[in-house]
DNA sequence: TTGTGCCTCCCCCAAATGGGGGAGACGCGG
DNA sequence: CCGCGTCTCCCCCATTTGGGGGAGGCACAA
């Protein structure tokens, strides 16, 4: 069972490239090639490819775009690799949401590329090494990009931090209270302090700061309540 | 600059094998080795490694709380590949929580092992692609687990929708009234039909709803206030 | 036509919240 | 010893919030 392939690039030489490269491999058959985004939604749907490389920065349509269309209205089979020659930074979260299976830098090595391609044929994902780790930071939310908020927060003292775990529980005062173990006017202060330490104004802008802080996590938590 | 390397498995075959497999790299030199959790902290405090190679299953203490005991108390640039014979599931999260940088299955080819501590000594990320797969599908949202919210979700109207995003983005209901041009009155009466028929009590717990059940996502909104 | 649901706005009122003070107790370091 | 930070609790008070009603307009379907 050989492995369809899209490559999608505005530069021929590049395309060219990455196109030679997998064409080689004995289970890979580069069905077709595009320059830009709407071409490369016309070839998905005719060709029906397992794997689309997709670059970023094209006319006419941007990979980004491309790829969420493609995936919505075409088969949800088709896996998708995006390629980018920057930096990934702000593309990333957007690709990642738009359903792409990998995210890898063009200097990537060919075998590297290769393996790529099986792997999200297989059900996989591949990204690259920073994009894992700024995902895997981004889920334990232990890694800095979050500085900012790391630093606000070590501006409260420990009781004052347990309290606004407690307020992202969507806990009221009294509740605080009894978790804690301590007087209603008590939490009342350390709520006051927590807000105005961290600039905020009411609870709900505390609970809003625990989770972009990552303070509190999705999935901690039931929403019982 | 030689990477510093130390591995960790219960079974004394099983480190050895990936021990030689590391040792055979120039630039590679495994320091130690341990059988066990305990061992394996007094190890790492001992030789400094660059990258451990971490069990899970192990006697005494498990890789996972060995991990987090590390990359705790000692040196931060320690970087930590978790290593399972099973279908990597419930450890994950635990795993990436307690810091490690890589989670890989036992069975990686030699040549992608020696990769993937280079890739974590260089301050990337490994992951096998399940997994990566998963945590993408986590932080896209796409996953589902959301199913009794989404339910919950649509009872309501499109306009309590939009307050509920409001509410999410801690805005008073003043401020919501502006921002959806309408009466205080209106936002008030709004609120009210979101928190009963979510079954909450006031807009902190919504904002948590907001967050649990993915109509709001970290990272989407900036915590300036 | 007669609902029925949705959006809009109003009233009153009790409860919770947030801000401003102050104060006692404790421990830690200068 | 004294100051400082932290945790604990108290007072007063303005504002917000949330719950209970009601009501008009509008669109859409029975």
């Amino acid at each position: 069972m050989t492995l369809r392939i899209l490559v999608v690039d505005d530069q021929a030489l590049v395309r060219r490239g990455f196109a030679m490269v997998l064409d080689n491999e004995p289970d890979m058959h580069v069905v077709a090639e595009s320059g830009t985004g709407v071409e490369a939604i016309e070839a998905a749907r005719e060709h029906r490819p397992d794997v689309i490389l997709m670059d970023i920065r094209m006319p006419e349509l941007d990979g980004l775009q491309a790829t969420a269309q493609i995936l919505e209205t075409q088969s949800e089979s088709t896996r998708v690799i995006i390629l980018t020659t920057f930096d990934p930074d702000e593309y990333v979260y957007q690709a990642l949401r738009a359903g792409a299976s990998g995210f890898v830098l063009k200097d990537i090595p060919p075998e590297s590329l290769v393996a790529a391609v099986r792997t999200v044929a297989d059900g996989g994902a591949m990204l690259d090494p920073t994009v894992t780790r700024r995902l895997i930071g981004r889920f334990a939310g232990t890694l800095s990009a979050d500085q900012a908020y790391a630093e606000r927060l070590d501006r409260l003292t420990e009781r004052e931090t347990e309290v606004l775990r407690a307020l992202a529980d969507g806990k009221s005062n009294r509740e605080i209270a009894e978790t804690l173990c301590i007087g209603a006017a008590t939490v009342k202060t350390h709520v006051s302090n927590v807000l105005s330490k961290l600039d905020l104004r009411d609870r709900a802008q505390a609970v809003v700061f625990a989770y972009e802080c990552g303070l509190a996590r999705v999935g901690e938590r039931d929403v019982g309540f």
